[in-house]
DNA sequence: AAATAGTACAACCGCGGTTGT
DNA sequence: GACAACCGCGGTTGTACTATT
């Protein structure tokens, strides 16, 4: 798809000969779209450096890849996003947080520079604005996921173990699990926390199931009192990854390994949900809902009775929070 | 009509993870 | 195990377009 800036000028300080070993940079022509459509019609994708060496294209693989997945693969959705998607991205974004490429896989046809450039586009309008990043209603239920999120600081029985990391922010009894959601006395009773708790639920088998496991094939350094490790002992990594700081994802769950969260906020089926092969659930502290501390009037009680991120950090940059399902592991990074 | 500010979007860069040698 | 190449992701930047003054 040939763009307005395809006819551009290339950016100041690229273009031709501008990068290395003589590689274009800037604006794609439809000619050398051709050449990658052709290249990736014969070869399929992949493999983008060879797109230089057997076609002759002047542009990294890096680029080529860039160029196909947001502007030359089929099926790409173009235009604005629809009511619909905007509420899709802010829900995800609430629950995993700057996860563009993950949040894009919801959308069918959107790319994660897409995804990314409208919200950022969004996220300073809105802090120009002086206003909350979510809505209000959106805000309220990321705010309810928060405040009954699965329980990481439970020990191998399913009790509470207080965090000394988390300090006030407390965890809501977990209804009983032969308890049908719609019956739990909280006061929120939407499909969607319904869903939530089937799925805190299905966690807490989960966790049973695979506690035994756990304790063959933890390494030791996990142990754990009271389910937390101390923070400290991992070595400290120049550059955290980036896992967002209220993720929370099955690592290695068969099937592509989506989030239990994620996939209740999509409706998902809670018996289609892939099973965990692994035990490891990691997780992190929600973002703080507001930026700039303005509320949306009526909405700062959901808000406020959640403290910021531990330490006080940027919640999606700060320290990360590891949970083992049934265990809780700090640490200034992620080390997997 | 011109200037300015704001918005949208394409593309680059740096980094980390994975895979192959 | 060490190293290099490749790949993908997220952050950032630059430019065109549009709205406003």
């Amino acid at each position: 798809m040939a763009t307005a800036m395809d006819t551009t000028m290339p950016r100041s300080g690229v273009g031709e000969g501008g990068g290395g070993g003589g590689l274009k940079k800037g604006p794609w022509t439809q000619a050398e779209d051709q050449v990658l459509l052709d290249h990736v019609r014969r070869h399929g994708e992949g493999n983008w450096n060879a797109v230089r060496r057997e076609t002759g294209l002047q542009r990294c693989g890096k680029s080529c890849r860039l160029r196909w997945a947001n502007h030359l693969r089929p099926n790409l959705r173009k235009g604005p996003f629809s009511p619909e998607e905007e509420r899709l991205i802010l829900r995800l974004h609430g629950l995993i947080g700057n996860k563009w490429a993950r949040i894009s896989t919801h959308l069918p046809g959107r790319t994660d520079n897409e995804v990314k450039n409208f919200w950022n586009t969004r996220l300073k309008r809105r802090q120009r604005a002086g206003q909350s990043l979510y809505p209000p209603d959106v805000e309220r239920e990321i705010a309810l996921m928060r405040a009954q999120n699965i329980n990481p600081f439970a020990d191998a029985d399913g009790n509470t173990v207080a965090s000394p990391f988390l300090g006030p922010f407390a965890l809501p009894p977990r209804p009983p699990s032969s308890t049908k959601p719609a019956s739990h006395s909280h006061s929120h009773s939407s499909p969607l926390i319904n869903q939530h708790y089937q799925l805190l639920n299905q966690m807490q088998g989960m966790q049973m199931r695979h506690h035994a496991v756990q304790h063959h094939h933890q390494q030791p350094a996990f142990h754990h009192h009271g389910g937390i490790r101390s923070p400290g002992l991992p070595p400290l990594p120049t550059r955290p990854r980036e896992l967002p700081s209220n993720q929370i994802e099955m690592a290695s769950c068969s099937g592509g390994g989506d989030g239990l969260l994620e996939a209740l906020l999509l409706g998902v089926d809670e018996h289609q949900l892939p099973r965990p092969n692994h035990a490891v659930c990691r997780a992190g502290s929600m973002p703080d809902l507001m930026y700039g501390g303005v509320s949306s009037g009526s909405d700062s009680d959901v808000t406020s009775q959640f403290p910021p991120a531990p330490g006080g950090q940027d919640p999606h940059h700060g320290g990360k929070w590891d949970f083992l399902v049934g265990q809780c592991i700090h640490s200034s990074r992620f080390s997997s």
